[in-house]
DNA sequence: GCCAACGTTGGC
DNA sequence: GCCAACGTTGGC
């Protein structure tokens, strides 16, 4: 559903399930880069003031992983982040309208994939960092998750 | 509830 | 620095 890759790990028995989904986060370098991230050890992810981004954040559970993406210079997913604290109310809204969720840093990727490649890729062309590029936390398929990954790594 | 004006994001 | 996309605000 909405277009986000889910693997859905059904527990027999408990008659549960568990949902896990895949996120790109967009940073500017000169910001919050990913070795600002890499230096704190985990990092507040606050501030977002787009409902869009927010409910993406709401529906991320600890253990969720994340492409770092660094925007305006470098413009490239240059790391892998795991959600380490689900949303939580953002510490920097005084209406409690927003939230904020905590992350840290798995590894960064073996090489950096730029966003010119995955345009240029017709098997990416779904991604919602295309389709809704101005949104700083958007959806990852799992079988985007698994191509870039590829195209980093191999 | 419509829509024009305005502000922000982010690629180039 | 420019500008397209698009979310938000506010007048009516």
């Amino acid at each position: 559903m909405y277009g986000y890759g889910q693997d859905i790990d059904t527990f027999t028995g408990a008659g549960m399930s568990k949902i896990k989904n895949h996120w790109l986060m967009k940073s500017e370098p000169d910001v919050y880069s990913w070795d600002d991230l890499v230096a704190e050890g985990e990092g507040t992810w606050d501030g977002v003031r787009n409902y869009t981004a927010r409910n993406n954040m709401r529906a991320m559970q600890v253990g969720d992983q994340v492409f770092f993406y660094h925007s305006n210079i470098g413009v490239e997913i240059v790391g892998i982040a795991e959600i380490s604290v689900a949303a939580f109310q953002d510490p920097s809204d005084d209406l409690g309208r927003w939230s904020a969720v905590r992350l840290k840093p798995v590894r960064k990727l073996a090489r950096t994939v730029t966003l010119k490649e995955i345009k240029a890729d017709p098997a990416l062309a779904e991604m919602e960092l295309l389709t809704k590029f101005r949104l700083s936390v958007s959806g990852v398929a799992q079988s985007e998750w698994d191509y870039i990954l590829k195209l980093a790594e191999g």
